[in-house]
This record gives C-alpha cells, structure tokens and sequence, in this order.
DNA sequence: ATTATATTGAACAATATGTTCAGTAGTGAA
DNA sequence: TTCACTACTGAACATATTGTTCAATATAAT
C-alpha cells in the first residue's frame, strides 16, 4: 500500500479514535475528523464511503488483530486442553489486561456497545470452534448456548473495565466458569 | 393534559415507531416524522427536545407500562415463592408472548438495542427485588451476578424473538434457568 | 526522469437542524 | 356564551453537515 495512503489512513483511525473516547459517534462530525486528522475533505471520501465504514473497518483492524492471534494458537492443541478452567479464556484476558492496540479506551468509552457488538459476534466463532471446552450439557439449542457464553464473557469483561479492571485475569476467569 | 396536546405526543410516538420499525434510528430524520405525523416542525420541538429525547420518552411509556405491571404483583408475594422454576419469569415471558404495547415490534426490529439497554436497567431493578429466587451461591460480587441474570434473560427473550417465538413461554424459561 | 496516483482546497448542491414569530384554532372555566 | 389561555401552524430563517467535483499540486514507485 502507498506510504501516503497509510499514513492518511491511520492519521484517520488516530483522530477517529480519540473523538470516540470523548463523545458518542452520532455526535461526532466527518469535519471534525477532518480536522484533527489534518487532512482534506476529498481525501476522507476517498478512503471511506461514510462514518460508519469508517467504524467498521476500525472495529476490524482491532478485533482481527486480537482473535487472529488467538486463532493462531489454535495449532497447539495442547494449550486447550490441558485443565480447567480453559486456558483459553484466560489467555483471552490476560491479551485485553495488556490493552494491545488501545482496545480497552474503546471498549470502555461511551461507544462500547459498537465494539462490544464486534466482540461478541467473534468470540461466539471462537466458541464455536472449541465445543470441548464450552459443553452444551443441557441440550440446549445450539446458537441459544453459544450465544448466552459469548454474551457471559463479554458481560464480564465489561464489568471489569467498569470496575476499574482491579482484579486479576484469574480471577475474572474464574467467576466467569462460575456463572456458566 | 390538554387533548392537544396529547393526541400530538401519540400522533408523534406512532409516527415514530412506524418508521424504527422500517429504518434505523440514525437514518430517521425529525422530517419524516413531521410528515407522518402530520403536524407542524415547531410543534414537534413544543413537545421533544431533540430526537434523542423522544426515543428516551417513547422507551419509558413502553417499559414503565410492562414493569409497573410486575412491580404491582409484588403484593400478591404468595405467587413467587411457591415452586420452582419461579413465575416471575414465566410471566414476563407470557406479558411479552401477549405483545402489550406492540413491544415485540420494536425489541425485534433493527433497533431492538436500544430498546434492550432500556429493558436490560429495568430487569435489574426486578432482580435485586427477588435475590431469593435468584440466589447468588458462588458469592459471586453482586453486580456482577445481577448483571449477568439480566443480560441472560434479554438474550433469552431475543433468541425467541429471533427464531419466530416458537417455543412456549415454558420451554423458554426452562432454557432460561439451565444456563443460569 | 517519467508515469501513476494520492492529496489538496475550494466550491457546490442538497439536506437536516433547531429557532422564531405572527396568525389561527381548540380548550377549559366562569 | 364569552373570555382568557394555550397549543398548533407554517413559513421563513440562520446554521451546520454531507457527499461530490475538479483542476492544481505533491509524493511515490520503477
């Protein structure tokens, strides 16, 4: 990609970013982001349609970045199946505690429904894909199941941010094998 | 109330519900509702600050009405602590399976977050009220497990209105309770 | 050095927002 | 019925936002 399609493209998402932390994404103008990120009006356009391409993409580049890392330890089997409680969750948070890539001003700002959505409709892809782990003792309907997990552990992580993330990611794992 | 006055608020909630039910929130412009509504732009703002404001309004008519009805039923305390699983839940998902108020339209339209974050507050309210049925044996922090019988049970609700309503309102709350 | 492509900045029409105000009409009480 | 009150009207208004266009300019790739 051209050095000057990428530096534009991320002068965007850093500008995007920063307005998200502070106000709600209805509220928030293509001037504005114009603005901060220094560039022309044409020159938005022609990287994103709208404001919401523009979200979706940043929501990709995020979640991508932090389940294709989790996918890719999905060839050491080992890590999975080992004990319980499920590495994997585990892994899951320690990864957020780390706040690679700023996720976690995103997840917790005012717009954390938007991300959050992302996040559930990938994990219950990773759940789906590790059925060993989260067994569906009660015949439940299928998608009725992995839907409640995937929805339990996003709950979770939102309530830790919420409460200032003070725990440790042990403990968060744990109470989230408790409730399911 | 002036009648006016009221027929305006009705003529603009209905106007307004018709329209989430075809388009998202964001798309609908104070514009379209005037036209549908048939009343004049100055009248609008009389009554609603801003768009925002009326979904806030319109939510509240919709779950003050649903919940006052449970809240009214605490009196008769015999119907919730006979047997398992607990009633309380069971009538929620009947009042719903009824549809009062054309609810199910909006929880299951493209909209439905929004009215779920509504629903989702007002649910946590009902469960702090009734920690015997839902008694929290993990110690679990206490939030934390409200949250998550909260979010449980609006994603039970959605799951049934997302598969067509199905099932019974029995089979449902019996899902409901084996995940939780 | 040359070609290709990205960015600029300004101007543009189109649409939406929220306010104002004088005129009209429905309402509730005496 | 009369009267004062209040809500609605509708049109006009300033302001703000969106998304497009285009010729000029700057930067990149080879």
């Amino acid at each position: 990609m051209d050095r000057r399609q990428k530096k534009t493209r991320e002068a965007i998402f850093k500008a995007f970013t920063e307005l998200l932390s502070k106000k709600h994404f209805n509220q928030i103008t293509v001037g504005e982001i114009l603005e901060k990120a220094d560039i022309g009006r044409a020159t938005f356009y022609a990287h994103f349609e709208t404001k919401d391409f523009l979200l979706k993409e940043l929501c990709k580049e995020l979640f991508c970045h932090i389940f294709d890392t989790e996918e890719g330890r999905e060839n050491h089997k080992h890590i999975f199946n080992c004990h319980t409680p499920s590495p994997i969750i585990l892994h899951l948070l320690q990864h957020l505690q780390k706040n690679d890539n700023n996720i976690l001003d995103l997840l917790s700002c005012e717009n954390n429904e938007l991300f959050l959505r992302y996040f559930k409709e990938n994990l219950k892809e990773l759940i789906k894909n590790h059925t060993s782990i989260f067994e569906n003792k009660s015949d439940l309907p299928s998608d009725y199941y992995i839907n409640h997990i995937s929805v339990a552990f996003v709950e979770t992580v939102k309530w830790w941010l919420d409460n200032g993330m003070k725990e440790s990611a042990e403990t968060l794992a744990d109470y989230f094998f408790k409730v399911i």
